[in-house]
DNA sequence: TATGAATGAGCTTTCATTCAT
DNA sequence: TATGAATGAAAGCTCATTCAT
């Protein structure tokens, strides 16, 4: 019971550190967030960090994954939800614009830092970003089951689904860098293209 | 005659600069590459490097230009070129795989910075990607002349680029992650579908 | 109670690098003054410093402001006792010698920044030199203040202060460069001399 | 006489050179003194002032001396001629007001140089200021002389003459420092002063 | 003799990390 | 567990000096 309450403590530190990071982070860029402004973010002394965290580089990625952590819950329920194609992707579309609405100084910061091999830091070269190839395989085996129901042609859905996510990403951070006002149905368009062309046999 | 000498030699020196710094950001990533790095990689003294680069931002800008105007410049002879429109993006797609094979690592660490607002520096934001953001331009131009001659749906192009742009440049970027063998021909299927978006006109 | 403790360390901690910084300067001179001798005089790490002081301008600023105030505190006492005038500046010049032969090697250098307009920085030309203009202000109001009881010439005070304060800070140095043993008593006859001169009345 | 041609040429090289020395510190200050800047304002290369000075200290020194001499030579002149002491002195002031406004702003920086020990420079500590003890020297003598004429009473000259130097100098420094207009009477009531000073016995 | 490209020591400053309290 | 003063490695940058031309 103590020990539980204790870990409880423990968790809810950790995630306001995680929630300051993000703030310093979307505030001042990844330069920005030393190890002392997020401290004073979170109103903790830049010791404690190293209680929660083993490194600036365990934080910041503990950080990045805590967002992904976010978009994906949410992306995994859109896709588990039974719809047709084109409503399933237009939803996907809308989910994802809604995240980045929210996330936005953040993640304008952390799109760099998709791929396998950092922007950063050459020396963790090793690290991946497991929620975003996460949200890749997922959209690829839903498109996969598509495929298998005959409602989608038959290609390598990895790609395929790296494709669509990538594309829509690009749009969508463009919108939110030009600040102007955006609703989703302003790329309903694109949804339509994308299953336009996936599902069309090709004439001889 | 003794000046375009000079000048040449001065030219000379100012690429390799620019050669090694690619180097340096392609194996350390963009924070290992201080100037002391790029300086050794060079085999120049710290001190050279500032005869050449107004201070580490301007050499890296430059640096980051240098190589996307290659990839620029052939991708406008591509386009320049008549070609039917799927045989086109399959050039394209071809040119681009190319390029990112010969660009690797580098690109790895500054596919990160196409966006307006780069990762690295909040003070810098004002900073463009130009190279970038005209490769999508000529795009976009391209395939509005297309919708003008009927061969492509009218829709938004400019957006509709971004999405082929940086879709395929994810794909890209994978296969190359994977190091695995890749031959451009593996993905015309994903140009096939595009197209196949782009032109098809809906039935009802 | 423990506030006051720490408040204590810190003014220890803060004074001690002053000293070691005075220290530096008057072995090396200002040039030679650079953070790492003055945190290896202080036996603190260069970043010490910086908790301490907001830069190098700021600590040599203040490491001079420490050594002026000193003087002042003195000369001030001197003269807010009621003296006869001659043994006032008696009394002042002993003063004066004492401190010099205290911080003589660290005068030498700072002499020169007495003025307005620095030695070193023309881009920091805004910074006064208040401790040393004070001292003249003080002599020139007790000036004022004897002309008033008829017991000087009444002439221009700031000026014949600033005369006289100059003038025996050069003969000061001087013999302090010289190294010889100096009593004050060898200096009685220049204030004499000084004093008959702001006493007399000219005869036609 | 090709060789004294050189000698000239190479002599009107060295004066250009310290004309641009003077220039540069007069308007950078000692610290913006760069031999980049001065060669700069010299309109020769870098490499040149290497060819007419040994190093950036002797070039400053030679700077130093080259104003130094100019007054020297006013001031020897205006003591050689045979005048009543109160009228030498007051022309003294004279001279030299005429000679700070002229080089007030190199002044400024270079008053701090006076004294044997630089601000500067610890490492080369053993430097004289040469013509400025001369100044003194030759004040001196002139004192020694007026007193064995019995026209100034008898006290130890080398201060005394260091004592005038430097009071009138600092208030001519300040006079220029506050820009506002000054002539050269303004003064006459000092030299009175201090003539009274050296002149009157003491009654018991 | 004159040049100025190249050098590299040395500067100030920042900041991730440690550890005594 | 929490603190924050202290550390010192490492960064970007400057500039006096050298030397091949």
């Amino acid at each position: 019971m103590s020990e539980s309450k204790e870990a409880l403590v423990e968790e809810f530190r950790r995630e306001s550190i995680l929630k300051a990071a993000l703030g310093v982070i979307a505030r001042e860029g990844l330069a920005g967030a030393s190890m002392q402004a997020i401290a004073g973010e979170a109103g903790v002394a830049k010791g404690t960090l190293y209680l929660y965290f083993r490194d600036r580089d365990d934080l910041l990625e503990q950080t990045k994954s805590h967002v992904f952590d976010g978009v994906l819950t949410r992306i995994r329920a859109v896709l588990d939800e039974p719809r047709p194609l084109r409503e399933a992707l237009r939803e996907l579309v809308r989910t994802k614009l809604e995240f980045f609405d929210q996330n936005q100084e953040f993640l304008r910061v952390y799109m760099a830092l998709r791929h396998k091999g950092d922007a950063m830091e050459a020396r963790h070269r090793r690290r991946e970003a497991p929620q975003y190839n996460r949200y890749v395989e997922i959209l690829a085996a839903w498109l996969e089951a598509a495929m298998a129901r005959g409602e989608v042609r038959s290609v390598d859905a990895g790609p395929l689904a790296l494709f669509f996510v990538e594309g829509v990403s690009a749009i969508l951070m463009r919108r939110l860098e030009q600040r102007g006002p955006h609703r989703s149905e302003d790329l309903d368009w694109l949804v339509d293209t994308f299953v336009d062309g996936i599902t069309t046999r090709r004439s001889s």
